[in-house]
DNA sequence: GTTGAGCGTT
């Protein structure tokens, strides 16, 4: 009985894990659901920049400005994922409002 | 050292 117990433990444990990975394959970005894509950014941006456009509105828990590998520059566009989805809801009406380095910026949810 | 709609390397 303890045999079993311990089998149905460990089966646990691993249908956890498998989930949890699952869930990571699903997301290889993390959660999107909080996450705002933000674009028509100027390409010297930087995270520090984008973040400190955005922290208002809430904590910022990650940025991430996709780098081209040749250049190193930034590609024009980039996400911000809040600790909250309401602040991220919040963020979202910054889209077409404000200007950064003569550009607007565009902030949309991300796919 | 340039460009300009779009949805990402870890």
């Amino acid at each position: 009985m303890d045999e079993t117990i311990a089998r149905t433990r460990d089966n646990i444990v691993k249908k956890q894990a498998l989930t949890y990975e699952e869930i990571e394959a699903e997301r290889p970005y993390g959660a999107v659901d909080r996450k705002l894509y933000v674009a028509n950014l100027h390409f010297n941006m930087t995270e520090s920049q984008l973040r400190a456009i955005f922290e208002p509105f809430g904590p910022v828990e990650l940025v991430q400005l996709p780098l081209d590998l040749e250049t190193g520059h930034c590609k024009g566009f980039g996400f911000v994922q809040f600790a909250k989805l309401e602040d991220a809801k919040a963020a979202q009406s910054l889209n077409g409002k404000v200007e950064i380095a003569g550009r607007t910026i565009k902030v949309g949810f991300s796919l």
